[in-house]
DNA sequence: TACATATGCAACCTTTTGGTTGCTTTTTTA
DNA sequence: TAAAAAAGCAACCAAAAGGTTGCATATGTA
């Protein structure tokens, strides 16, 4: 929910090389997690927590195994985050730039 | 430069207040960051030099004072990286519904 | 010049993070 | 039913984060 949470969830390299691989399709289960990336089970699964409790994966247990599934909503949240401020930027910018024309006349 | 690290630093409420005010144009000195946000100036600091660390802001110490900017270029590559993740995720969906189709017919 | 303002650097402290190992439980499958 | 595969939970550990105080330094200003 809260946007730094997302933030912060994407804020390290071996989860957003999870996400990556989870936007293009692989690494479906915990186990596939840790052994693709090098990291022992529960090294892995703190990080895809992590990333669950941002709501950028889903986890769900079933059977013997838990399946790992990206979604991308939290993702979409951040990108607007994003550009909310690159437009409020923009627009002090061209205020400025009226500001100096006005000056100008 | 690394896109982890600009996702790390935004992964802070206070730094995100930060970059908040800066791109609609307050908060110009390192002591008015302090003052606006209620940290000590140490710790306002220290969450300034993440962000430039990040390149998401720019300190140039002037005179006296340490004037604070907002950086956007970091910005846009976050902001790619998230596009292009949403696109993969897109791509694969699409994929796996013409496969859905491909068995149907 | 003396004083106030703005800052820098270093040390310190507590909490969080990233990672591990060990042990138990659940679910397949031979 | 017995073995192995997948996972959960808890404890532990070192390093990083977030924040503080103290002291020194540079810069305006009265």
């Amino acid at each position: 929910m809260l946007i730094a949470e997302t933030f912060k969830a994407l804020g390290d390299p071996v989860r957003l090389e999870i996400i990556e691989r989870l936007s293009s399709g692989s690494l479906y289960t915990l186990s596939s997690v840790s052994k693709d990336l090098g990291l022992t089970r529960q090294g892995a699964r703190k990080h895809l927590q992590v990333l669950a409790d941002a709501e950028l994966i889903k986890m769900e247990p079933t059977g013997r195994n838990t399946i790992i599934t990206f979604a991308p909503a939290s993702l979409k949240a951040a990108d607007s985050f994003i550009k909310q401020l690159e437009r409020k930027w923009d627009v002090r910018l061209e205020a400025l730039r009226e500001f100096a024309e006005g000056d100008k006349s």
